[in-house]
DNA sequence: GTCAGTGCAAACTTTTTGCAACTAC
DNA sequence: GTAGTTGCAAAAAGTTTGCACTGAC
């Protein structure tokens, strides 16, 4: 599906949502639609503040992202995830299920796909829970930051080698 | 392993790590250690505080709280967890892993254990990335809210019999 | 015309930071 | 003695709220 037919799937999507569920169609609500399914990846409020303003197309106060982002998520459009300090969203119509390495040194977030993963979690049986979606997030060190952790190491085993 | 064995070990954890960092070895350190490993459950910074000051064993300042729990996460000896809006710790030496089911309607979180899940989980292969722990949210409607939800929508159908 | 939704600014909450005083080493 | 820590208060960062205005229905 290409990147217009997501948009215009989405759109539609969000349109009966906010039928269903009583909400105004309003034009900040499709534009914020909008620019997210134009986001690869992650974004936070204050990213995709910036972001819509600099497109000009329209101008959203935080407030309304923070009022529509609610909507997004219980239309399930968009997913949010909580790595650092604010809060992180994510498109989640038509993109593959991913988990996320999250770097405890350096703060770095990336994604993995991993089918035997997916299907195990989506089968668990979960007493008196209705999944909806979830989130797994792996902890440790990237690549970056293993090798610089293991120069230093070996500086300080060199400083005190009676240690055993 | 009792409560006040665990304490111990991971006393001594701690002043390992802190010893290995060059870090002093503070009695506020040792009494917060102490106060999260008397903690069952989830607990945010503020709680922690309130605990420390009713038991009044020993005053320590928020700010000490934030720098001390970087400590311990480091030291492997606490978990941080981001469900709602403040940052949610656990103990996490000698606790069985554990998953949480998260209900976005009344965000209330529990916990369960799953052998199979964890054991996929802890054996998937991750290039460029070395695991230290992890953490899998699921998200969905828990019992409670799920049986509220189902009375709505049958009060919803009966308003509008016509749609398909 | 009405009321949900919006923008703005103020308020609130959580976390971080600067600095003087303290204390583990 | 000295530098890492602490407590306090101020600041920063992220989010929510109150209120007057706007516009979708």
């Amino acid at each position: 599906m290409d990147n217009q037919n997501v948009k215009d799937t989405v759109r539609q999507i969000f349109t009966e949502y906010l039928n269903a569920n009583g909400h105004r169609k309003t034009p900040e609500r499709y534009a914020i639609l909008d620019t997210i399914y134009s986001i690869d990846g992650h974004f936070d409020i204050d990213t995709l503040f910036s972001l819509m303003l600099n497109q000009e197309k329209f101008r959203v106060s935080r407030a309304t992202l923070y009022n529509t982002i609610i909507l997004l998520i219980n239309a399930r459009l968009v997913i949010k995830h909580q790595f650092g300090n604010s809060s992180q969203y994510e498109k989640s119509y038509n993109c593959n299920t991913h988990h996320h390495q999250i770097c405890m040194q350096c703060g770095s977030v990336s994604e993995f796909q991993n089918n035997d993963l997916q299907s195990v979690i989506a089968n668990t049986k979960l007493s008196r829970f209705q999944l909806s979606h979830y989130s797994l997030y792996i902890y440790g060190l990237c690549s970056k930051c293993m090798r610089a952790r293991k120069r230093k190491k070996v500086t300080n085993n060199n400083n005190k080698k009676n240690e055993s």
